[in-house]
DNA sequence: CTGGTCTTTCAGAACTTTTTGAAAGCAGAA
DNA sequence: TTCTGCTTTCAAAAAGTTCTGAAAGACCAG
């Protein structure tokens, strides 16, 4: 497999990237970065800073941004071939294991301030006996909150390093299905 | 309840609206629309244009859109007063039924569009025995397929209109859970 | 050390999204 | 009909984000 791959436009590679791409926002990511994971992804094997400019047709910089947040969300890793400087970056294979890395950091980075933002005025709700403030506001502001410690929790079982997922995911779907699709 | 209510910056009720609104990403809308949501929810009355423009400081456009677009997602309803010309918002109150109209609206909106833009390439791929594409890539694709086939069926199950729900979360969560948190 | 190869950073440019405010639209009352 | 009170629309402005390319940094080999 030679090192700078030119795809055609239409190239199957090259749709898969695009589309992909253009899913970024549910992930919580921007397109390129998208694109880029894309591309590892679905060429499976290690790629190089320049392989990935040239074939998306973008700035070294961006490249170099995007795969090292690529790395931080935990889901390309960073490989060395023997005797070559270069350094190179692989898409990890198992669909799961990526949900699970996203689902994480993503609980991570929003549900978990939010929640920490919710406590804080939780706690100054209780103590001062609030002066006017409807006691149901607090009862809506418990609500919310038991609901997203239950999505965290959730969240940790289900995708979490350890977690059963794609088992389970399958056993959930499994009980009581009504009729499904047919495509 | 006077109509045009006036909160202190650190008002309970401001405080949830801000950390609700620096949320907006995870459910996949602004931050004003995020907090025109969180400013109905914790109040749990209906409220008018002009309330809510007053409350969070926006133009009369942004409001009339963003509680247009809250209507759509289906979360917020509309509510007229006797003898009132004006027309009223009031957010839906059980988190749960809130949670599952974004999980299906964003499925709809993500997850299906994509899935429609695999199917494609990979009957492109298929037929024309494809001069030299790897069937590895082949293989990938189906695997992503197959792994949004099933984020797409499970949020049907788990999140739909007739969906089990909060109970289901629960059994989850009680089964083989493992020591968590005191707090 | 020096020179070469590769990676990272960052200020500004390009682009996208969100917000505004004024104008147009709509509906009921008189 | 016209007036009035309210809602919606939309072009332009502001704000926010992403991308570029050049320069600086890191590291190795000789």
């Amino acid at each position: 497999m030679p090192q700078a791959e030119r795809f055609q436009a239409d190239d199957p590679t090259m749709r898969f990237v695009e589309a992909w791409g253009r899913m970024g926002s549910v992930w919580g990511i921007s397109r390129t970065m998208a694109e880029v994971h894309a591309l590892l992804y679905i060429t499976g094997a290690p790629l190089c800073t320049d392989d990935v400019m040239e074939t998306l047709e973008i700035s070294r910089g961006n490249a170099s941004m995007s795969l090292r947040a690529l790395v931080d969300w935990g889901i390309v890793g960073r490989v060395h071939k023997r005797g070559d400087r270069k350094e190179y970056f692989v898409a990890e294979q198992d669909v799961w294991t990526v949900f699970r890395s996203i689902v994480r950091e993503r609980i991570k980075r929003e549900v978990d301030p939010l929640l920490a933002s919710l406590y804080e005025v939780r706690d100054d709700l209780a103590p001062a006996a609030e002066r006017g403030t409807d006691p149901e506001v607090k009862a809506r502001l418990e609500a919310m909150i038991d609901f997203l410690e239950l999505c965290a929790a959730l969240g940790e079982r289900f995708a979490g390093p350890t977690g059963p997922g794609l088992q389970l995911a399958a056993s959930l779907l499994a009980r009581n299905h009504r009729s499904k699709h047919a495509d």
